[in-house]
DNA sequence: CCGTCTACATGAAATTTACACAAAAATCGG
DNA sequence: CCGATTTTTGTGTAAATTTCATGTAGACGG
């Protein structure tokens, strides 16, 4: 089913939370400290996270603010859990992005519907991995991309990039943005290996390829 | 925070929307009927609506549709609320391209959080800095400038110049300022290349291109 | 076969050049 | 002083030219 992951100091807690969400029905990974959390995260993202504020290491709000912060986490549902029931931290972690708010003591049932509700919330807001743009259908599962039905064979950075541009069509991109989230932060100077990529993705789109759009001075657009 | 418009022509469940909404820390603008609505649409975009189907004067659909039909409305979220439960209903107004869909009777917790979802997700979608000056709209997620929803062709020049003359519209601009801000610091001597190119982007602009006015020995204005 | 690089071609965009034009400012005859 | 005329100065426009981002082909390493 999913997987949450849970960051609480407190083990008698860590433990109470483990039992009820993987009663009904989830895969639970629980984390003492945000180090050890982060290191998991890493190698794979949950489907939610129940994050206490206060921890040994780190204070739980700046780890949801870098939750946010970054392209591949700022989608993870998260439940902030903490003693402090004033209105006040109540707004401010609302602010930041946490999705849902609980106060300890908390009933074990509504801990539950809380994150089901989320769950379902965030299933149905976006979970279609798969993505359409035209008739373009860039399918994640299987990994493969369709134009009219037809499959197309795709690299794998054919793939990544393509998938870029999909789920930011319309929007132009810029060129440093793209070689960031395809390539990764780090790439300096030039290189025509984005403008390489891009010739091929249009030559294997076939008619769909002059979707891709250039944009002079800024980068490309997908649109239809 | 954020502006909110609500179309809802049942005065209690209207006030009850604002309240609730108000209360979660939104700016409300409440109208009974489709004409108020547009009217202070074209003076102030919110960054969502929440929009009743049914109305005295016009179909709530005819409205999104009409909302999605206009380049500068077309990306405001929108959360349709109908009496009509049927799924029929939903799949129509999805299509159409709600955003959400709540059926009344709604629970107040419910609206609260599906406006929060859809705001939240608007706003990391893309932090949409566009500007409008009278007829003349640019889109910067886009890089896409339109006239009366009519998009023109602008090169990365002639687009960033308009931006610097958008952006501080009503105010003359000193020709050596717009060359700072357009072209860089570095820049001397004297050149047409500043007259070109407000030459090339009141052509393109059409109508709206009178707008640019030349103050002597100043620089330009752009007003309506 | 995939991804990246080098090197070069290409063409749109930016700038320069050259000149026409318009609005002030200066000049001047009355 | 006044109004007309010339001069000066700043801006509009077209065409020529240069620049530079992107397109493309082929080579090289894994």
């Amino acid at each position: 089913m999913s997987l949450i992951y849970i960051v609480e100091d407190d083990e008698n807690i860590r433990e109470i939370e483990s039992i009820a969400l993987n009663n009904s029905g989830h895969d639970v990974c629980s984390f003492g400290c945000g180090k050890d959390f982060k290191k998991e995260l890493a190698k794979r993202r949950p489907d939610l996270i129940l994050l206490d504020i206060m921890l040994p290491d780190e204070d739980g709000m700046e780890i949801l603010k870098k939750l946010r912060a970054s392209a591949d986490t700022r989608r993870i549902p998260v439940i902030l859990v903490t003693a402090k029931s004033t209105e006040l931290d109540k707004v401010k972690g609302l602010d930041i992005g946490a999705d849902d708010y609980i106060t300890k003591p908390f009933g074990v049932m509504e801990l539950i519907s809380r994150v089901r509700a989320l769950i379902r919330r965030s299933m149905d807001s976006g979970a279609s991995k798969s993505l359409r743009v035209g008739s373009i259908f860039l399918d994640s599962d299987r990994h493969m991309v369709y134009v009219d039905d037809e499959p197309k064979e795709l690299t794998f950075k054919e793939y990544e990039l393509l998938r870029c541009l999909m789920s930011n069509s319309g929007v132009a991109m810029h060129r440093d943005r793209i070689m960031e989230l395809v390539w990764g932060t780090d790439f300096e100077g030039e290189s025509r290996t984005l403008d390489m990529h891009i010739k091929t993705l249009r030559q294997k789109l076939g008619t769909a390829g002059s979707m891709i759009k250039t944009v002079r001075n800024v980068g490309y657009v997908l649109e239809e």
